[in-house]
DNA sequence: CTGAAAGCGCTTACAG
DNA sequence: CTGAAAGCGCTTACAG
């Protein structure tokens, strides 16, 4: 009843062989001749054995764990990949250990705990704040760091981003081509680095096109932001017919908004977001945006965490992984095909800038 | 630059003591003298050392860390609480390990890798399936099991749940005091418990007030489901005036159809859901509803992993802890103020049933 | 093909 | 108040 959790010592006296034959048969080690091998299995599996990860992460010093830092965020679309990301994570032989990071705190504030645990590598979303003290600290116990959607402070952790720039800017273009001419935006948190570059991008588009952004106003990356940003926008005499909101939370907000003053999407006006939620898919919303490529983005950071144990004094790297334009039915679609506007690009990985 | 990550040898090295009293000292052990605790404790910080919980656990016994078991489900609920059920975990110091159960898979699935990091124990939400054969399993390996909203198979996992049955029961309670004399219905998936559950407490409810159901549909939890059930129940020549949907992505669903039609919420129909959602707050859905109490489940989860550690033998324990009822927009009010029904009841723990 | 030994970095009775 | 020693359950050069 109370009997022992099986170790390998056990096994090796049920086989009468040591423990380290042990050890290397479970490994599959082929120096182990084949008969002892299967035997040594097969009594493995009848006293229902289970490798000490603890004890293995101790000799090996790899935990095979992998620590995730999310943040006390409103837009939720990282937690909703979470699940996808845990399974990415456990196809790659990793295991996520979750941080959240309370408002108002930093990465800094859990590092310990994550060091202790000798953590294979960390991932860090963009809305939890990292300084430069942190990144130094986690190089100095070679615990490689990957940022996602930025760069980091100094030059210490590897970066993977959706190409949030190129995004923005296809969104614009897609806008223009499909015969709107009074686009405003609405932009997300002004100090982050994901609201900088889809605000490049959006401006570059417009550059390139010789055309002029029609209104503009700041959202936070907030539900709410988005609806009261939109109500704005839609109350000016020359109302805008499109609006490209920052991420799709605000969109969702810009989208109540409309209704609420009653005028129809996208027949009065297109709305665009970026981020791919899922309630994106919604009736309500149907909204069109750009998807980020979480899949990738996350398979890359792994990737990026293994590299760097394997080869610790490798440069951290970054790499931008290009969205995926979706289009529903929140924007009107274009009078004409413009062979102008590519759709949905391929998603192809560029690296640098 | 390479220098080696510190020790709890090097410590004691520079201070001149052993390890014994280094790791004492770490501790706070009043048996070590105040002098060298404190001396201990500044070249710790100095040299920047941080205790491998890695040898500790193998020492201890202890990992500090939980397992968290969520599935392939479309309803993001206990996603969306995913930041507040880690941080509530790291209050309590236990860290938290996800593993994401693909469609088709059960716990079974995972248990090898969950038994490999000698977890402290593992919670398991609803959605996640978990066979008798994986409960004993994790008995024989000493892994405290605690299921979410729902009772185990075979008496050796313990469990936490909302009272679903009773915050059924309040719902029908508060539409029938609101006036409604047609009250639908859109179940959730058959098979599952916490469809059950919530289907057993709407049916409660009407037979002690001696009320009939006016109709019924199933949804599957999913949101498409909820649309659908709603567009059929709305279809019929005297249509119901609440529906009350099984849990929150339905009642979406159910209000973007009734919407669709070209019906008013909750001047034409009710609409209330279950869980407590984040787009219910959302001025789209305004969707009044049962809210899950997620914190107090999953502190008495973490718990109750706890206890059954400190005390093995200890049997495993159920608890039914009191949803919250909140009321929003997407339901009419009632006419006159029923002393009958208590709108949001304190929520309260009961063992048992 | 297998074994004996050392070691990973801690903790904790047992002494003194 | 502190130390010497054993042990947690593995892995892995080094021998043979």
């Amino acid at each position: 009843m109370a009997r022992p959790v099986p170790t390998a010592q056990i096994i090796s006296v049920i086989a009468g062989v040591t423990k380290s034959t042990v050890s290397r048969a479970l490994q599959g080690d082929e120096r182990i001749s084949l008969e002892t091998r299967q035997r040594i299995l097969k009594i493995a599996e009848k006293v229902g054995y289970t490798p000490n990860a603890v004890a293995r992460s101790l000799t090996t010093k790899q935990s095979g764990i992998i620590g995730y830092a999310i943040g006390q965020t409103e837009n939720v679309f990282f937690q909703e990949q979470l699940e996808r990301i845990s399974l990415i994570a456990h196809e790659r032989n990793a295991r996520l250990m979750l941080f959240s990071i309370p408002d108002g705190q930093n990465v800094t504030d859990v590092l310990p705990v994550m060091l202790q645990y000798r953590l294979d590598g960390c991932i860090v979303i963009a809305s939890v704040p990292i300084t430069a003290g942190a990144v130094e600290k986690c190089m100095r116990y070679r615990m490689p760091l990957v940022l996602l959607n930025r760069i980091g402070p100094k030059t210490g952790a590897s970066s993977v981003l959706c190409d949030n720039v190129g995004g923005a800017r296809d969104i614009v273009r897609f806008l223009l081509a499909s015969d709107h001419s009074r686009i405003a935006y609405i932009g997300g948190r002004p100090g982050s680095a994901i609201s900088q570059d889809r605000e490049r991008g959006m401006r570059e588009a417009f550059d390139t096109a010789g055309e002029k952004l029609y209104d503009e106003r700041v959202g936070h990356f907030t539900f709410e932001g988005g609806r009261q940003a939109a109500r704005e926008l839609m109350s000016t005499k020359a109302r805008p017919d499109a609006i490209f909101a920052a991420n799709d939370l605000m969109a969702f907000g810009a989208i109540d908004a409309v209704k609420e003053i009653g005028l129809r999407i996208p027949e009065d006006v297109s709305v665009v977001g970026f981020d791919g939620a899922r309630a994106g898919a919604w009736p309500a919303y149907n909204l069109t945006t750009m998807v980020q490529p979480v899949e990738s983005m996350f398979t890359t950071a792994i990737e990026f965490v293994e590299r760097q144990r394997i080869e610790p004094l490798r440069p951290p790297e970054t790499v931008y992984i290009a969205p995926q334009f979706l289009q529903r039915g929140s924007s009107r679609l274009p009078k004409a095909r413009t062979p102008g506007f590519v759709g949905s690009p391929e998603p192809i990985r560029k690296k640098g800038r």
